[in-house]
RNA sequence: CGCGGGGUAGAGCAGUUCGGUAGCUCGUCGGGCUCAUAACCCGGAGGUCGUCGGUUCAAAUCCGGCCCCCGCAA
């Protein structure tokens, strides 16, 4: 079966190469454009690209698929089945018609739940215990067609999304070689979406990084989790603004203002937060520093309480 | 050539403006105090100051090249 593989970061180059194992035969690459990144604006390819040279494929990065080209260019790859896993594109009917097995996606949700562009954050964000990895048909709209299969994990408490992250990216790795085998056999099932019950995760902004002190503990602690690694729960400490990487909620009570520094411990930064409630702040990275833990930033950088 | 901060003891920092004995906090090692402690007191060890070259009687400090780390922006 004549498969194209379309996908940007890690979390698909983790499902390529398992399906490159499982000698899937993937005779095309569908990633993002190379775009000027980091510092010194240097052109970089998606992890896509990078594992699709390195295994000789073709790599395909077409700007929009609006371009009859790119149509006819797809159409010419004469594919079986397209499977998608974090693409970054929307692929409109006429694309999604060409293969006869239709195209498939894995999303990192349980769908209809977190449609969208960044599931895996928006599932701490939300305080959710469970998530999971959706493999579905495509359809016009965004991550709405029909399910086939659906591979549930926990959350662990302390679990950071860029962690939750590679652990969907082997789970959807899985699920992706084994539905394309199931496609082959012909024993796939697709079920609708209820859309009464759909969710939305929407692409992050930097919006959502600065800490609201008046916030409960657990609400700040899922915050910080699940803003990484981008683009990480932020605050302003003693004057200066800090990215947050960690915090620990204290089992003791205070009844100081959020947002009031409250001791330098053993630990951390003890900050006190909504409803009488102490996090401490134990990871933290100052603009041009290092990530480094909260006491020893502090060693170098006394606070006056 | 997108903008900017930084590399000094195991960790985090000061010292660089204006060249002249390597400093602070923590950790570590030894000793002391205490019913006790992640507390306190005393003492010790530990540094080619990122790297290469230049200027100088003398360079962490001034000049130039290179390597590495990080923030913004995208």
């Amino acid at each position: 079966m004549n498969i194209i593989f379309m996908g940007t970061p890690e979390i698909a180059a983790t499902c390529l190469k398992k399906m490159l194992n499982a000698n899937l035969s993937v005779t095309a690459v569908y990633t993002k454009p190379d775009t000027p990144k980091n510092r010194g604006m240097k052109l970089a390819m998606s992890p896509v690209k990078e594992l699709a040279l390195e295994h000789g494929i073709p790599v395909y990065q077409p700007l929009s698929f609006k371009d009859d080209a790119v149509y006819d260019e797809m159409l010419a790859l004469k594919p079986d089945l397209v499977v998608t896993v974090a693409y970054g594109k929307i692929l409109p009917q006429r694309f999604l018609d060409i293969p006869q097995h239709g195209c498939i996606n894995m999303h990192a949700s349980i769908l209809p739940k977190l449609r969208g562009a960044g599931p895996v954050q928006w599932a701490i964000l939300n305080h959710e215990t469970e998530t999971g990895v959706t493999a579905m048909y495509m359809s016009a709209g965004m991550d709405e067609g029909d399910i086939i299969e659906i591979r549930r994990t926990p959350i662990d408490p302390m679990e950071t999304s860029d962690e939750l992250m590679a652990r969907l990216a082997l789970i959807a790795a899985d699920l992706a070689v084994d539905t394309v085998q199931n496609i082959q056999n012909g024993t796939v099932t697709r079920t609708p979406q209820d859309a009464s019950l759909a969710t939305y995760a929407p692409m992050l902004s930097r919006e959502l990084s600065p800490i609201d002190w008046t916030q409960c503990a657990r609400f700040i602690t899922d915050q910080v989790r699940g803003l990484q690694p981008w683009p990480c729960a932020t605050a302003v400490l003693g004057g200066t603004a800090f990215k947050i990487f960690r915090v620990e909620t204290e089992e003791k009570k205070t009844d100081k203002t959020p947002g009031t520094i409250l001791a330098l411990t053993k630990k951390g930064l003890e900050v006190a937060c909504g409803d009488g409630e102490v996090v401490t702040v134990t990871q933290l990275q100052a603009e041009g520093k290092k990530r480094m833990p909260a006491v020893d930033y502090f060693r170098g950088h006394p606070i006056s309480l």
